[in-house]
DNA sequence: TTTTGAAGTCTCTCC
DNA sequence: GACTTCAAAA
């Protein structure tokens, strides 16, 4: 393989680096994914077997397109490759090693939502549940107990820079994160902070000592990409990897860094030098993405960022328009003007799949969808409300979850909490009984219901036996086991909530996914780790089109790229958000996250923005609004203006009316006593 | 004790 | 406008 002929200077000397510590920048659009591939082939060339080599990516998407582009280079030996996401590389190795270490191998992941739950049964617990109105609520809880872990920032500090009405209560906040871990232990319950957690423990504690090396011996290289968006956990796991060598590769753009919310710290990367004496650092520069004029204004708004790792892009290419920036009298004609340039760009050629329209959260996208479903245009929309996230969605997963895991309080609790004729209090007791009887199968057979909800009770008893004992013969399948479920509860679903049928659509979809997978276990790890994206909510045809258009947020477009990019909203309290005013470390990662829009886009970009928005949020009113703040005089000049007109938002009168409602010229007759 | 209707509360980004 | 919490009725 002739790799100079394939790569540039820069990243010829990133793929062919030797042994060692190895730090890449690569600005945005510059192949930074075409260099990460030539190097894992060309580590294969070298002779390291791709089994020993380890490939982290921020998303299971991008580590698959990446082996199988590495598949075209070196072919299938490459299939060998390891690669996910931290949290995925986190939950195979602790199946596999957990055991050893006094890990269950058959715990159950808790996404968010579920150690939101979970958290709110410890506090329950605690005594706090509704003593203090001021306690903080579940959300909160759990979001400084995920800070804490992931930043490795004590309870108290971080109580004082965000909750400093809450800092009264740094003793309770211990009480319930002890509760919790004690509680998800017992219960053999594994949420996402603890995959990573117990991942970097097993690397580091003295008694596991020996694991941690059987661990680490397991890879000859580690390559990770985005590695801005890592905390600091995940460098202390990528330590403990690179204890038997230095063998790390780290790829990054420290200028779209935009997952500090989640504790990711661009200290990883602006420090990486120091963490790995000798590191070797290549700067990608050359973008093979945008057209000078979009690499023009991307530069201006992200000079205005503050520490960072100076670059300025590039690109060979000549010619392209400015970008526009687009001034609509309200959101329905920046909708309207949107759909009409996308129509535009399609007829002259562009198909839909190569067009994206960007927005900061996934609601902004709402008026939007609406027009695209009237006008017939199909759209798939990344991001924002995931179809887990759905209350209908995680009910039916509760059944699941309970024959997974007979200890998974939280499943049990939302399932009993269904039955009609069960609430609160008997839901408690119920599992309360099933704790004294250590969660054994036929305790809750056994468990006696009160009169109203006997009837519901011998219901959900009947069906969890009926699915428990299955045959050799019967149909093992998830899809199957969902659709049994779905015989009780499609009747609970009719009755408790409204908009039932994209309700039902979205239950026939998850019997559908469930269909690809082996067994039940696999099924619920995949859904928490990697879950399908949309609802078919409005996601009109989505998946039986090929030519489909993307509506997504900001963070779900990091790494993907468009021929045309519409970036809507550019108001100030929208984008940037409201939210982030206060603090400037968060509206220097809303700037990034702008420039991870704008820097999608290959020819075409535009950024729109209505004047006049009515605001639920601020007593339902119309406000007059004012463009981003990270559009300022500088980099407007980069764009070219556009101001659509009033009159291009009133739309024609479909009919003229039959008969006038008031009679004019007869008022003024009547009123002069008209003549003639 | 559960259910139901009404008032109240926030709104994000993701593994 | 969706979801949670609260108070009164069954």
């Amino acid at each position: 393989m002739d790799f100079a002929a394939e790569l540039n200077d820069a990243q010829l000397k990133a793929a062919t680096h030797p042994d060692g510590p190895l730090l890449i920048v690569a600005g945005a659009g510059t192949g930074k994914t075409r260099t990460l591939v030539y190097r894992v082939a060309h580590l294969i060339e070298r002779g390291i077997r791709p089994e020993r080599i380890l490939l982290l990516t921020f998303t299971r998407r991008a580590a698959q397109e990446m082996l199988a582009r590495a598949e075209r280079l070196v072919g299938s030996e490459s299939r060998a490759v390891h690669g996910g996401t931290f949290h995925g590389t986190a939950h195979r190795l602790l199946r596999r090693f957990g055991p050893e270490a006094g890990l269950p191998g058959d715990f159950t992941i808790l996404d968010q939502g579920d150690s939101e739950d979970l958290m709110q049964l410890s506090r329950a617990a605690c005594g706090l549940a509704d003593k203090t109105k001021r306690f903080p609520k579940k959300e909160t809880l759990h979001h400084v107990y995920s800070r804490h872990v992931n930043t490795e920032i004590p309870v108290g500090a971080i109580l004082r820079e965000e909750y400093p009405r809450f800092i009264e209560f740094e003793d309770d906040f211990a009480r319930v994160f002890a509760d919790f871990t004690a509680r998800k232990q017992a219960r053999d319950l594994v949420d996402y902070d603890d995959l990573l957690l117990y991942w970097a423990m097993l690397l580091e504690a003295e008694p596991a000592r020996a694991i941690g090396d059987r661990i680490g011996a397991l890879y000859d290289h580690i390559l990770v990409d985005e590695f801005q968006d890592t905390n600091v956990l995940q460098a202390r796991i990528l330590k403990g990897m690179c204890r038997v060598h230095r063998n790390i590769t780290v790829v990054g753009d420290d200028a779209q860094s935009i997952y500090a919310f989640r504790g990711a710290t661009i200290r990883n990367i602006l420090d990486f030098p120091r963490d790995y004496p000798g590191a070797a650092v290549v700067t990608l520069e050359q973008n093979y993405r945008s057209t000078q004029p979009i690499l023009d204004a991307s530069n201006l708004l992200i000079s205005r960022a503050e520490e960072r790792y100076s670059k300025e892009l590039y690109t060979k290419r000549t010619g392209g328009e400015k970008p526009w920036l687009v001034t609509a009298q309200d959101e329905h004609q920046q909708t309207r003007f949107v759909v009409d340039r996308i129509l535009e760009l399609h007829e002259a050629g562009t198909p839909l799949r190569e067009m994206a329209v960007l927005f900061r959260a996934g609601y902004m996208s709402a008026d939007l969808e609406i027009e695209l479903t009237a006008r017939n245009i199909p759209f798939e929309k990344w991001g924002g409300l995931k179809f887990l996230e759905a209350a209908h969605v995680k009910d039916v997963l509760a059944f699941l979850r309970v024959l997974e895991n007979p200890r998974d309080e939280v499943s049990w609790y939302r399932l009993l909490l269904l039955m009609p004729g069960i609430g609160d209090t008997t839901a408690r007791n119920a599992i309360q009984s099933m704790i004294d009887a250590a969660w054994s199968h036929e305790s809750f057979g056994r468990f006696n219901a009160p009169p109203r909800a006997k009837a519901a009770h011998g219901a959900l008893v009947q069906l969890l036996a009926a699915l428990r004992s299955q045959s050799a013969g019967d149909d093992h399948s998830v899809a199957h086991e969902i659709a049994r479920v779905r015989g009780l509860y499609d009747d609970i679903l009719r009755e408790r909530y409204d908009r039932v049928e994209p309700r039902l659509a979205d239950l026939e979809q998850l019997q559908g996914i469930a269909g690809g997978y082996p067994d039940r276990a696999s099924f619920l790890a995949a859904l928490a780790l990697d879950p399908p994206s949309a609802t078919s909510d409005l996601g009109f045809g989505g998946e039986n089109e090929d030519d489909t258009l993307v509506l997504s947020t900001a963070h779900s477009a990091k790494g993907k790229e468009w021929d045309a990019v519409f970036v809507i909203w550019a108001v100030d309290g929208w984008f940037p958000m409201s939210r982030a005013l206060g603090d400037d470390d968060q509206i220097e990662e809303e700037r990034r996250l702008m420039y991870v829009a704008l820097t999608r886009a290959r020819h075409h970009l535009a950024v729109t923005y209505p004047m006049n928005v009515y605001d639920t949020r601020r007593g339902a009113d119309y406000s007059f609004d004012q463009l981003s703040r990270f559009l300022d005089r500088g980099v407007r000049n980069a764009f070219q203006r556009v101001v659509l007109q009033v009159s291009e938002g009133l739309p024609a009168p479909e009919t003229p009316a039959a008969a006038p409602v008031v009679d004019l010229k007869g008022m003024l007759r009547s009123r002069f006593g008209g003549g003639s």
